[in-house]
DNA sequence: ATGTGC
């Protein structure tokens, strides 16, 4: 690959493209990556961090993480914070799976007490969990209590016995976005969303067995403050999925209806369709805030629902309580949204829009709006890493600041999934991951290929990488050793 | 990512 000649060096791990680089960029683009991550970064990631940079009211940068790849307008991995006064609201800049996100879940159990175990446990869990394209949820529900859930994220799991005040606690907003009005979403997105929750899905969504190796802990205070040090080589799970076909819904009916009045109501120029917008305040653009609130509690209730079903699979088969096998969240993360947060520029506090695409919320020590137990730690920050690979827990750093507090979200794609199905044979997959320790169980083998830890980044470059640009600190690398995926 | 594509 080749880099664009003006990139320039700032620091080891910050790279910049300067304003001259693309007419009408109002700042310059800023990717955090190594020397290897930056000549990693596809072409397009350079013109798509750059087109952001011209959008309405963005503020200090457009930013793209060291996982960055090409996505859809924005690439993945990116971040733009707008001033929501003279600024846009973009569904491209928070994509297509509204809060996609990652939770991590403890146990006290040791790899040793769980490894005779195995292999049952993942079947387990593969056959309670939904997964795939297209799959129905375990929680039956009708249209209009749907649209409940919609409005009150993790809070209806609370009242229907699907949570506990721990969970909320330990859940970004305690998972649910204040304002969001079902009445803004379409009846196409209830119609495929109603019988979603409670589903995994397919792509790079799964639910993985974890263990804590000792020399794994890199920072054994946190380590301890995240109850990751109860036992040796402790079990964890970990598991990614988002709003389903209900928030890809949400963000295809907002694209369209953007398109059609951005430039000939608002006047807004775009230099592409992909970057679709409308003013923050215009009716519209508040409209979209409050349905991708919508898909954002969606996606908390769904990881809630499943997380009450992967405490009853290990209390069968551990044949202990919940309680008794100390399954507490240590967090939850969201990787795609858009949020109101307060930041400050230019020496003043000032409230942004922050798009987090492909991107992670990470508070430092003392921020606002974090569990109180992470006061002196920082916020957990959960980066799943390929399934073959292996995943870390890292926590917010105050010198986070200037990119918005944000980090990484997991690997980055080195290659499509179009040309990971063509070298990779997902059958083969299974059977050498297996030797290595790895149990793994999906519905689609074509699916379990598109992942092949190959066709990722070197999740240590990554994770480091954050840690030199003093975005997030490593706290355990996290070793597979069962995964269910779609 | 997605009842996987105009």
């Amino acid at each position: 690959m080749t880099t664009p000649a003006a990139l320039k060096r700032i620091a080891d791990t910050i790279w910049e493209l300067p304003m001259s680089y693309k007419e009408g960029m109002l700042v310059p683009a800023r990717i955090f990556a190594s020397e290897k991550l930056v000549k990693e970064m596809d072409a397009g990631v350079f013109e798509q961090v750059c087109n952001v940079a011209t959008l309405p009211g963005i503020q200090r940068y457009a930013y793209c993480m060291p996982d960055g790849h090409w996505g859809y307008g924005f690439p993945i991995g990116g971040l733009a914070a707008m001033d929501p006064g003279s600024g846009v609201i973009s569904p491209g800049g928070i994509g297509f799976d509204i809060n996609c996100g990652m939770r991590l879940v403890l146990t006290n159990l040791s790899a040793e007490e769980v490894l005779p175990r195995l292999h049952h446990l993942v079947d387990r869990l593969f056959a309670r969990i939904p997964t795939g394209v297209g799959c129905h949820g375990f929680v039956k529900l009708k249209q209009d209590e749907f649209r409940q859930v919609a409005e009150q994220g993790s809070r209806w799991c609370l009242k229907h016995a699907y949570a506990t005040h721990e969970d909320l606690e330990m859940t970004e907003e305690g998972g649910c976005f204040s304002g969001a009005d079902a009445s803004d979403v379409s009846v196409k997105a209830v119609e495929r969303g109603f019988n979603q929750l409670g589903t995994l899905g397919s792509g790079n969504h799964y639910c993985e067995i974890q263990v804590v190796q000792p020399h794994n802990i890199m920072d054994a205070e946190r380590a301890e403050a995240f109850g990751l040090t109860m036992v040796p080589n402790q079990v964890v799970i970990m598991f990614h999925c988002g709003s389903r076909g209900f928030g890809h819904q949400v963000a295809t009916d907002y694209l369209k209806l953007f398109l059609g009045v951005m430039e000939r109501k608002y006047g807004i120029k775009i230099r592409d369709r992909e970057l679709a917008c409308a003013p923050f305040h215009s009716p519209e653009g508040q409209s979209y805030f409050s349905a991708m609130k919508c898909a954002v509690n969606m996606a908390f209730a769904n990881r809630q629902v499943i997380l009450h079903r992967i405490r009853e699979v290990f209390s069968d088969v551990f044949h202990k309580s919940p309680e008794e096998l100390a399954m507490r969240m240590v967090y939850d993360v969201a990787h795609n949204t858009a949020k109101l947060e307060r930041h400050t520029v230019n020496g003043r506090v000032k409230e942004l829009l922050v798009h987090r695409k492909g991107s992670t919320r990470a508070f430092g020590p003392g921020a606002q709006g974090i569990p109180k137990c992470y006061d002196k730690t920082g916020q957990p920050v959960i980066i799943g890493g390929s399934m073959e690979t292996g995943s870390y827990l890292l926590a917010g750093m105050s010198s986070g600041a200037d990119a918005f507090f944000t980090t990484a979200h997991g690997s980055g794609r080195t290659m499509s999934r179009h040309e990971a199905k063509k070298q990779f044979r997902g059958d083969k997959l299974q059977h050498d991951m297996e030797q290595r320790g790895i149990y793994v169980r999906t519905d689609s083998f074509g699916g379990l290929a598109e992942e092949a830890g190959a066709a990722y980044k070197d999740i240590d470059e990554v994770v480091l990488t954050t840690e030199l640009a003093g975005l997030s600190k490593r706290v355990a690398r996290l070793v597979p050793i069962g995964n269910i995926k779609g």
